[in-house]
RNA sequence: GGUCCGGUAGCUCAGUUGGAUAGAGCAGCAGCCUUCUAAGCUGCGGGUCAUAGGUUCGAAUCCUAUCCGGAUCACCA
């Protein structure tokens, strides 16, 4: 809750203890903050306690509004309009709420406690036989920004990455190259690793398909077809030597996975991901074995006839699970009770989440329920970060069928967009090449993270590739734009902001709006920590950029002929840019200083 | 078919534990640069909050049903 609002709260508990001898909890109490449209700061809806009180909602706000002003010197006025009782806080409250927050570097940030355990941040774990594309995009921003926004909250994060190193798809890029590469290379290629491997992963599709239709000329039936196919056979042969650390088989799967990290490190560092820890699933694809015999052990699964072991989850409204094959090898699943294990072990977590796509929440509730009917204590650490597609206007994107935005050409695409939109706008005359470029590299990034974080990680979101991701109006170069403003102003300014203090004057509407807005910061940061939502902050900064670029429009602040309100104002444009940058930055959105 | 998620302006999205006349941006139209950066600001038009019931002082928000869209229910990962 925020000062203003507990301040009120807390007063308002206390008056009707006090008169009525009636004890209500502050949580009960509904204040939001007043709509533009009236005057006040605070509102109270009184129509709950106007039953409590068996009053008139008219007569309680009257009553609550007067005993508020007698009790509390910070509440100046009150109106009341209908049942909801506005309530103003003096000029000089805000004034000393401004003071307290510029004279504090971190500012809306909760300290890290060092005795807490960590929490795990489990995203982007990207298969290794394609390039990354607009939904790993997704993925990735959200998992970053979600880390930063845990530890603003003084959490202690550990992010960490499981690649998907190995399996039939893999195979399928290694086979493909080793009959058509002709040993093409990234060097003699010119073509980024993870590109070239996606290449011969699309070109084992084609191939494949030719030999099912040929199948199916002979009159067979699709599941005949892809029984007889050879080219599938000869991957699963692959896989079986893979398995077997057969010589040469490793040494492909080697080189090719060495491609695609480096294709992986560059498109990571360009959008600015990084980690703490990189599991691989080659490396723990056998774990989770012993978790399946202590439940058969515990007779929470049971073994089918031909030896494959399952659970049954019809009681909890879900199916059948496998859990081992009935030759003994393990599934998804097994692997990924393995690795929670395995991590568990490691750091002890308090929380484990884990950013991964809605289409699996069926897979996380399984994994959940599994761990808690085999009675692993941490089970309820296991947080599924469930996000929504990204979707094309023609649907799903679907890498084999070659409807991906691809990652890497997106964020060039905006990076030459930005450049030329700065050029038209005569940005950069005085600008050298290098200053120029890091502009764009800015600005375009800015656009993209911000149009994929400003939308609710829940919901699917539209990306039209027709049209290109505006940099006007509710943006992230809107934001970038107003910082870059303050920081012109701070430039030109010439004063040392530890020479300047802040008195008593009298706020314009505009100022009262710009200071309450400020004072939200460290909720809203709290609240996004506690939903797991990047956009509530995203949607913040861009109200607070908006209200000051209106504020910069009828104000002068270095003009301003009186050197309290100029102060003051130069205070406050100082600690929007401030609390931009914090805001920005758990985005992962970097704010040039002139633009 | 079962389960889960979604449906708000032409388009993309906000809308806090149920609260006042449902908000932004884009697109369209009309204005504002001799004055701290016009990637900005101001105004106009645009809505049966999918539909129908219910709960109550009060519903986009909660409940029920229906319609539409998506995901998922593999000895794939």
């Amino acid at each position: 809750m925020n000062h203003h609002a507990s301040v009120v709260a807390s007063a308002t508990v206390s008056y009707v203890q006090e008169k009525y001898q009636l004890s209500i909890d502050t949580e009960t109490l509904i204040l939001q903050p007043t709509r533009k449209d009236f005057e006040g700061d605070i509102t109270l809806v009184v129509f709950p306690l106007a039953k409590i009180l068996k009053k008139s909602p008219t007569e309680a706000a009257n009553e609550i509004g007067e005993a508020l002003i007698d009790k509390i010197s910070e509440i100046n006025r009150f109106n009341v309009v209908q049942g909801f009782l506005n309530i103003s806080m003096s000029d000089s409250y805000w004034i000393d709420q401004l003071k307290y927050i510029s004279q504090d570097d971190f500012f809306g940030q909760t300290m890290p406690s060092d005795n807490e355990s960590p929490i795990l941040v489990e995203y982007s774990s990207p298969n290794t036989n394609k390039p990354l594309h607009l939904g790993h995009i997704r993925n990735n921003l959200l998992g970053n920004s979600i880390s930063r926004i845990l530890a603003a909250n003084g959490k202690r994060v550990v992010k960490v990455n499981l690649v998907n190193d190995r399996g039939v798809h893999i195979c399928k890029s290694m086979l493909a190259w080793q009959k058509w590469g002709e040993g093409e290379t990234p060097e003699s290629s010119k073509l980024k690793g993870d590109h070239l491997v996606g290449k011969y992963y699309v070109e084992f599709d084609k191939h494949y398909k030719e030999e099912i239709a040929q199948l199916k000329a002979t009159g067979i039936s699709d599941e005949e077809a892809e029984k007889q196919s050879v080219l599938m056979a000869e991957v699963r042969e692959m896989l079986k030597k893979w398995e077997d650390n057969d010589k040469k088989t490793r040494q492909l799967w080697h080189k090719m996975n060495n491609w695609v990290y480096d294709g992986f490190h560059d498109t990571y560092s360009r959008m600015g991901i990084t980690f703490d820890k990189i599991y691989y699933e080659s490396d723990t694809y056998l774990k989770g074995k012993d978790l399946v015999k202590l439940g058969l052990n515990q007779g929470i699964l049971f073994q089918k006839p031909d030896g494959s072991v399952w659970i049954d989850l019809t009681n909890e409204g879900l199916d059948e699970k496998l859990l081992l094959r009935s030759d003994g090898t393990s599934v998804y699943m097994t692997q990924d009770l393995g690795t929670a294990q395995l991590r568990y072990n490691e750091f002890h977590p308090q929380k484990m989440i884990y950013v991964v796509g809605n289409e699996q929440n069926y897979h996380f509730d399984v994994l959940k329920l599994i761990l808690s009917k085999i009675k692993m204590p941490w089970a309820e650490t296991i947080q599924h970060l469930s996000y929504g597609m990204v979707e094309l206007p023609a649907g799903k994107m679907k890498s084999r069928e070659g409807t991906v935005v691809d990652a890497d050409d997106l964020m060039e695409q905006m990076h030459q967009t930005a450049k030329q939109m700065t050029e038209e706008l005569g940005k950069t005359g005085d600008m050298t090449a290098g200053e120029a470029f890091e502009l764009h590299r800015k600005v375009s990034l800015a656009a993209l993270k911000y149009f994929i974080l400003k939308v609710d990680p829940k919901k699917n979101m539209l990306f039209n590739p027709a049209e290109s991701i505006d940099f006007n109006g509710n943006t992230g170069p809107f934001i970038q734009y107003t910082y870059a403003r303050i920081c012109s102003i701070m430039r030109k300014s010439g004063i040392q902001l530890a020479d300047i203090e802040i008195n008593t004057i009298q706020l314009t509407l505009k100022e009262r709006m710009i200071v309450r807005l400020l004072a939200q910061f460290a909720s809203t940061i709290q609240e996004a920590g506690q939903t797991f939502s990047p956009a509530i902050v995203a949607n913040y900064c861009y109200d607070l950029a908006k209200e000051f670029n209106q504020f910069y429009h009828d104000h002068s602040i270095l003009q301003e002929p009186d050197q309290s309100i100029r102060d003051f104002r130069i205070i406050l444009a100082n600690q929007v840019s401030k609390v931009l940058q914090t805001g920005m930055s758990l985005l992962g959105i970097e704010l040039p200083e002139k633009m």
